[in-house]
DNA sequence: ACCGTTTTTCGTACGCCGTACCAAAGATAG
DNA sequence: CTATCTTTGGTACGGCGTACGAAAAACGGT
């Protein structure tokens, strides 16, 4: 018994469907998720979605109890883009974690806004699928169960911390005024004549900082960058937990 | 000349001050941090700071161009707090990468908000002395710039990705309600039984959740946890680029 | 064909938000 | 004391999420 109220999730209320209503939760979400990637996720909101379905707002609360579960709706169908087709799965853990990792940055860096609602949100079906291949990918090691949790953890954390600030930096790039760069350089400037700044103004002292910020990425694409890393990282990791790297 | 126009960054932009105002951007910044830490960072709106100040809202707008700037002045006054006091700072870059990962992470983790604002918003002066500081982190070692440079942002790029799901997962695990936990645990179970879910049932299946998960963590601190995927990256990094580990 | 019931749609209204505009108040220099 | 400039903040506008409840539409039974 007790098995009745699932109303508490999204995921386990049912969708309405008895007398073929208008819409579906599917494409709610679509609408909204094609909002948020051609006006940003700012401009999602309900009175919005609503007009491009051509439906009053209010009946999107049918559907569905409030935004912050409409924004579950995107997630999941964001996390459906990051599953790994039958087939196409890598026998080395080394491998299997890296297509599992890189897909994720894909798609997350397709959809960045989707990193500040994923963390609240219940995971839905796509979600659980991921973290099944996620946990597939660690099968045929000898980890323990604690171990490949720490494992997964860790690369997430990179994958997240990495969409986070790449995504951002790079749209923010986009906002700035050419007046903001040039106020920034001498501001920056301003402060390596105080003498409290050494190593920053031997960095960037006297150059524009957007190029030597060039120099630096020494001219890898923001990809390049995130498998860099993330091959530091399984390195360290396969190390500590005595993994087998494979052959190269 | 064109030193003129140093408007567009509120760094540059002088403060009110010739004919002694009421407030200063340092007492809105702190009456704006102490609403975000007591009662959560939306709760932070310019009507509620200017309550807090005894000020009408609009005066809000003499100081601070926008919400975005005074969330700025929020940001640097925490970035205020990250930094290692002087005489504290570790002689080996080992310890010294340690220990700035390890502040800027308390930090954040006391203020998870800051990371959705950090990102898009231009470092104030405080947010230069971090970066300062990261840089001195590794000056004795043999890196080059773009090596540094890369170094200090895979750090950063965890240690943002740890706050942001560490953080946001505990905020979520007050907000769940009993009833939302049962009701996950019986999607989970309805999931299993599709068979789609071979791992993720091995590790869960039949039993409680929170209990698996809190199994899972082996009983270390999300501080201790923080700093073991630390030492594995640090350690990945240390042989990849040729770096000397501290004698332990 | 009609009716009663239930599902589905959605208009109105409330209290928030950021902020543009502009008038009033206050401080200072001459 | 006055003219000027700094500083304060009231009012109003167009947005937001959503509570409430009335209207419309779909269906099963007759």
């Amino acid at each position: 018994m007790a098995s009745g109220d699932d109303q508490a999730l999204i995921w386990t209320r049912p969708a309405p469907g008895s007398r073929r209503p208008k819409f579906t939760r599917d494409q709610i979400a679509a609408a909204a998720l094609a909002i948020a990637d051609t006006e940003g996720f700012a401009a999602v909101s309900m009175r919005r979605i609503a007009a491009e379905l051509g439906a009053g707002t209010m009946t999107l609360y049918y559907y569905v109890r409030n935004k912050d579960e409409l924004v579950a709706l995107m997630d999941d169908a964001i996390m459906g883009q990051v599953l790994i087709p039958a087939g196409e799965f890598p026998d080395h853990w080394y491998h299997a974690l890296t297509e599992v990792a890189l897909r994720t940055w894909d798609v997350l860096m397709r959809h960045p806004w989707a990193l500040h609602s994923l963390q609240n949100a219940q995971p839905g079906p796509n979600g659980m699928r991921h973290f099944e291949q996620s946990l597939a990918a660690l099968t045929g090691t000898t980890l323990g169960t604690a171990e490949k949790f720490a494992l997964l953890a860790l690369v997430d954390d990179y994958v997240h911390g990495n969409v986070l600030r790449a995504a951002e930096m790079s749209t923010a790039n986009e906002t700035f005024t050419d007046e903001m760069f040039q106020a920034t350089r001498r501001y920056a400037e301003a402060l390596y004549a105080t003498g409290e700044f050494p190593h920053t103004e031997a960095l960037f002292g006297g150059q524009d900082p957007v190029e030597v910020f060039a120099g630096l990425l020494a001219g890898r694409s923001a990809r390049d960058r995130f498998r860099h890393g993330l091959d530091v990282l399984l390195d360290g990791a396969a190390t500590r937990m005595g993994l087998p790297l494979p052959g190269r």
